[in-house]
DNA sequence: TAAATAGTGTCTGTAAGACACTATTGA
DNA sequence: TCAATAGTGTCTTACAGACACTATTTA
């Protein structure tokens, strides 16, 4: 692949954002209204090209994070998620986007940044079932992060991530269930979250509940993979039909 | 992200591929000798830049296969690993690398090719081990591809992939083995294959054994995913010694 | 006290790991 | 017959899911 004449192309290199978050339990994704074109005025990801030839992707992620979603990009954990360069996925040109996974506790609504007429949080399930239409291939995005999410809950301390510095097993499941899209046990989950070592520990007094018994309140642990795994729900059938 | 001054930078895209195989009964890695600068006369993983600027990732990945290992890239299992693009990584400038991995069953010597003065077969734990010096960040790349193949070996069909068309279950049992550095209990791992559904199918008569019982020959099955999963055997200890 | 939510105990089925045992080949 | 490898049965422990039950709060 390389000759005295023949020069490597050179490609325009992007970052995406999936950012999730739980809003009336339910599970939503940050999306902005584009302000330029192409595709301006529809809805996509937060995301834009590298600042400079020599910026970091990770770091560009976190820029783009602050600038479109005003969201504090240092603290927030964040994954890479894959590439998408499909030739004509970008109608500017060869644009390859790093897609990056990033999941927030219930934050304020996010302001509309320089390049985005406003910033919102939709639902996913408005998304994955193709009630709204968003730009690129930023659907396919979407699905893969939720995926994502959606493993990383069985075998990780990512649930926690949702949640604010503080909160009862009754509020971890709603995590659950609301990214899993199930109903779960409330006494299972309550045995299975204690018994997985590290992840939750003990943190002050009882939060003072609407009504009931006051429930105790947790912290995040320091494992951050969980022994035993809580499993999804098994969905039977549909067992050979993947690719 | 842009105004009327302002261009985004351009960025070199390359692929790098992982092809893992079993020989010897251990796990082996494809490297090649490097025949041009940088890192001239080192280890490398295959790969190389885009052919054009509208050249698809897979199949940038499939014609490096074929270019740098004369490898068969239309029927091995390819896989996105992740992008690996820090700054400074390559020598010659900005370089964002897209990883594949590739299972291979085994398979006659490679053959140099194009670039690589050399193309050879080496035991991942002597790389992972340090004990080969290898060119860029692909000590990284290689132990990123093991993890997901030893992962993937939990709860997917792809076992499969490193044997011929037809294997016995010992043999099977011989790919955990050597992809996890593990030793199985035959008797219990023969359950476990069989249990779970669509994995292997019988296929046509015994295999003549150099000395003991026949054994049945099988095929890889319809079944891509694992029910239940064949699981790793658990590492006890350092449990919180993770970020 | 009732209503509501938090938290415990217990049972059943399934699966993992350990390992004794039987089966089928060649020498 | 023995050595060697293939394949089966069975026991113990652990965990998932179902669900009856107790505990602690407010109204």
């Amino acid at each position: 692949m390389s000759d005295d004449e023949w020069r490597p192309p050179t490609v325009l290199l992007a970052v995406d954002l999936v950012i999730l978050t739980l809003r009336d339990n339910r599970l939503h994704v940050l999306l902005i209204e584009r302000g330029v074109e192409p595709y301006r005025g529809m809805l996509a990801l937060p995301g834009g090209f590298l600042g400079h030839a020599a910026e970091d992707l990770p770091a560009a992620a976190r820029r783009e994070l602050m600038e479109e979603a005003a969201l504090p990009g240092e603290t927030l954990h964040l994954e890479q998620l894959g590439v998408y360069g499909t030739p004509g996925r970008d109608p500017r040109g060869r644009v390859v986007s790093v897609a990056y996974l990033a999941i927030a506790p219930r934050l304020p609504e996010p302001t509309a940044g320089t390049d985005a007429s406003d910033a919102l949080w939709t639902p996913v399930e408005r998304i994955l079932t193709a009630r709204f239409e968003v730009a690129f291939d930023h659907c396919q995005i979407i699905g893969d992060g939720v995926e994502r999410a959606r493993a990383k809950l069985e075998y990780t301390a990512l649930a926690a991530a949702f949640c604010g510095p503080t909160f009862t097993i009754a509020e971890l499941q709603l995590v659950y269930e609301a990214v899993w899209g199930v109903q779960l046990d409330a006494r299972n989950f309550y045995r299975k979250v204690q018994g997985a070592s590290g992840f939750i520990v003990p943190a002050g007094p009882m939060r003072k509940p609407v009504n009931g018994r006051p429930a105790r309140l947790f912290r995040a642990g320091p494992g951050r993979r969980l022994h035993p795994p809580i499993t999804r729900p098994v969905v039977v059938a549909a067992e050979a039909a993947e690719a």
